[in-house]
DNA sequence: GATAAATTTGAATTAAATTCATACCTAAAA
DNA sequence: TTTTAGGTATGAATTTAATTCAAATTTATC
């Protein structure tokens, strides 16, 4: 009766909190899962969550079950990659390049998760600022980039390959007695005669300018800082304004440092993928590399949402 | 994909070593568990078995499977258990009276499982002789009887209830240098003015005697041995004939002690219940007792079949 | 009281697992 | 050899189970 979709189910749920988050990342719909865990609750006849308006809560019976989930899952994956590797010696070289600074908070856990892993597969980081990282591939000097879609990529003839990840929202990050303060969300027009702090990369590597400062032609000056800290003291000490990854700057909101503030009608969200060669996309351990850094940011990033 | 019914169905594979009976033990055809592994080869592109007249074998792809399922299958009962105690506070106790000798065998491992599975219950054996077993369950003696069905319990006003263990072939034991070393399978006739040695038990409580030799009208002299051990030296002395569980003697069989043939044109078979009262058999202990039986015995004994 | 954000429900649908009936394979016996 | 017994494989039909769809409900909040 009990079987390890179920167990998946339930860990989709303790991460997202609600059916239907929930639901998106088991690529089921919420009543599926509606049905799912009901079926759970019949059988072994105890109430598994608690429901509100505000999502599931697990109750003692539903946590108990949530443990056998966390304890059997990695012991599953485990498993699957010994499989592959039976099939032929697995070993290599695993270059990572990282197109976005923010990206560096959650790549150690999914380094020494992959290292588990893979322990004959040589991981690393390639350092220094890079342009065009995505140059890297093709010339031997990277194996794989985590960031967002180069344009050569759309094109035909490319020898690229991607693996989705997740996508995730930038907020616009303002000193908590800004005028602004009170505002839902933020648009174009707020930022006019403001300072942006950025990381210190080109004007077309960073989303909120090219995808909505630069379209409504807004005047603003710009400051740039290397740590994500030090982006939070300036805005906090309200030297300006800034944009980023909300898993980045959860803790600081937190913590009533700064306030963070949805861009535009939609938000602004940015996708990111693991982009490499055809060839080097196509093994094993590469299609293992995206597949931890989702399972990794799911469990460890609020609000994202897998690709 | 990999769910955990298949894990059971490849721990089941593992104790039987066929598909036939392996599918009898996961209550499915044949066919669908020849599906199902098929199914599993396909999903991973590996091989899982090497298939023959003899039943599969394991390859190191299908071996690394079943070490996974003897890793989870044990911490999803535990967590099932958990689930049943959440419900209400579970102890209690367990009395538990043996009608067959044999059964020694295997309790004790029966006995620490349920132990570790129930630490709040006091599971005990009830000691010394009992002619008629069952009727310790109604004087308060007893908790739950191991045994066969009382003529008792096929009237329908009896208040006792009975969980099914698993059936098992009784043997006829002989010297190697037998007479009869060559015959397939022993009749009723080759037991004529035999000596048959049992355990000090009444005539009745002795199934070859009931079902096979009275039946036929044998003449037959008796001897008696305690202990299993004992009743396999006096046969290899060549002081007669015995009847015991094909897995009680299988290590004297292999190791060339004795010979064991079945008896009769489809084997004697005897069948195992756990039997208590309806108020105790409903608890959830007592039916986790039949469950563990089951569940060892499966594991531990070679030849038998689950009912 | 309306709205929004959740979950639940039951019927309809779809997908998956299982069975049935038979074919196939292989080792051992006649 | 040929046959038989004991095993597994296969494909179509069937059954069962999971999933979706389209409301209905619930509950907090403005």
């Amino acid at each position: 009766m009990l079987e390890i979709r179920h167990l998946k189910s339930l860990k989709a749920i303790a991460e997202t909190g609600k059916l239907g988050l929930a639901a998106e990342r088991v690529f089921l719909t919420q009543s599926a899962l509606s049905h799912q865990i009901r079926a759970l609750e019949t059988h072994y006849a105890i109430t598994l969550f608690q429901r509100s308006a505000q999502g599931l809560r697990f109750t003692p019976a539903g946590q108990r079950l949530l443990d056998l989930a966390n304890e059997l899952l990695p012991l599953i994956d485990k498993a699957e990659r010994d499989l592959i590797r039976l099939k032929s010696d697995q070993s290599g070289e695993l270059r990572i390049v990282l197109e976005c600074h923010t990206c560096f908070d959650w790549l150690t856990p999914v380094m020494d998760a992959f290292r588990r892993a893979w322990p004959e597969v040589e991981i690393d980081l390639v350092a220094g600022f890079h342009s065009d990282p995505w140059h890297l591939l093709h010339e031997g000097k990277a194996d794989v980039v985590i960031g967002g879609l180069p344009n050569a990529l759309s094109e035909k003839n490319s020898s690229l390959n991607h693996l989705p990840l997740f996508k995730f929202e930038i907020m616009a990050v303002l000193p908590t007695d800004h005028i602004l303060r009170n505002k839902t969300r933020l648009t174009a027009q707020d930022f006019s005669d403001e300072t942006l702090i950025t990381y210190p990369v080109p004007e077309d590597r960073i989303d909120v300018i090219k995808q909505v400062l630069k379209p409504a032609e807004i005047q603003f000056n710009r400051r740039t800082a290397e740590l994500t800290i030090a982006i939070m003291q300036l805005v906090a000490s309200r030297r300006g304004l800034a944009a980023l990854p909300s898993w980045g700057i959860q803790s600081y909101v937190q913590h009533d440092y700064v306030l963070a503030k949805p861009i535009g009608a939609k938000g602004l969200w940015s996708e990111l993928y693991a982009i490499g060669t055809n060839e080097m996309m196509a093994r094993p351990y590469a299609k293992d590399l995206a597949r931890i850094i989702r399972d990794v940011c799911a469990e460890k990033l609020q609000g994202i949402k897998l690709l």
